[in-house]
DNA sequence: CGTCGCATTGATATCGCTCAAATCCGGTGG
DNA sequence: CCACCGGATTTGAGCGATATCAATGCGACG
């Protein structure tokens, strides 16, 4: 849920699949909360690959560095159609000053993403398709057997991982008939339990 | 500078070179601040293959999610002889609610670590070293030639760019041969001002 | 029914990792 | 002052993993 404290200086807006909500370039006036849908953060190459930077979904803001930034550093392209909170980067710094346990809770926030975006960067140091795919279940899977649930496409997956497509459908096909992992649906786990 | 509001709840720690400040699983007790000295925070891979997450140097906090977890994620190891401020996280915690202009300067801070770590992040999804290496520049560079100061050796940014000193010594003599970057000593730029 | 995007598999070339070795440089101790 | 040492730097050779190009099947959706 959004911080109640936030919510009288949001404007809600809806946003059909395929829109952009903003652009790299544009001038950073807001931090966005995910009612709905999900909104993908991305660059371009100069070849046009597209890298994802984050993934929005719902209950998760983004756009958090415009509080720090005069310019949008990436697109934000809306994949799934959603509602979006639009918070003006003043409003939003006034309530961090006024609210402490808001400001506290914003830290944490912002300490999470830091560890979930570290681990991201450490996995992309891995050498080896087969690694990255151990690490990542260790990092984002729960439970003993370090389950995962995929919320999109393969081809998602393997962007997350910094891999083409092809080499991660041949590498988990791999890891499967290995027995190391099991797919079922869009669930991905070891199929041992992990230390 | 260490925020004022936190001198005095911290306890100056002085270590040599390959020292260990904590240990990936110990309990996380204290936020450091590098006075001067460098740290730097790495993990082991199965292999042994050191993975740095994160380097901190004077004038920089480390550990800042041991506020959020209650365990280290991964190891800190002194590299250059270090004199640190430990601030336990339950001060800090303390300050950070009941100063609400140290809450938004700490946000900021984090702010601008999550770009620079999902700045790293999108740099490793690229392919090819030259294409990252010119990512590099253009995100740590500044200028219209995209100057760097390198800080550490060669072998220290082939670290951070996720490539072999090999490759990177090899990437950089090529780009250099080519006429499309400079080196003078420590510092590396484009040799041509870029758009 | 046609189209579009995802899933899957194949073939091939390339790039970066690995192992190896020579040089250089700063520091250290005799 | 010199010998020695460890670490960084640089270059070489070869292999393997991954990117790339290509083709097909499949399901969703209009």
């Amino acid at each position: 849920m959004i911080e109640r404290c936030l919510q009288e200086e949001a404007r809600l807006r809806e946003f059909l699949k395929g829109a952009q909500v903003f652009r790299q370039g544009d001038v950073a006036r807001a931090v966005f909360y995910v009612v709905d849908g999900e909104v993908q953060l991305c660059r371009f190459g100069r070849r046009g690959e597209r890298i994802i930077v984050h993934r929005a979904r719902a209950g998760e803001y983004f756009a958090e560095a415009s509080l720090e930034s005069k310019r949008y550093h990436c697109d934000a392209i809306v994949m799934k159609p959603a509602r979006l909170l639009e918070v003006p980067a003043a409003r939003f710094r006034y309530v961090l000053r006024s609210d402490p346990d808001f400001a506290q809770r914003w830290s944490a926030l912002l300490s999470r993403q830091l560890q979930i975006v570290r681990a991201r960067a450490e996995r992309m140091s891995l050498v080896g398709a087969a690694e990255r795919v151990r690490h990542y279940l260790a990092t984002a899977g729960s439970g003993p057997r370090l389950e995962v649930e995929l919320r999109g496409s393969i081809k998602d997956l393997a962007a997350e991982l910094g891999l083409t497509h092809e080499t991660l459908y041949r590498t988990l096909a791999r890891m499967q008939k290995s027995g190391e992992i099991e797919r079922e649906g869009s669930r991905l786990r070891r199929r041992r339990a992990s230390v």
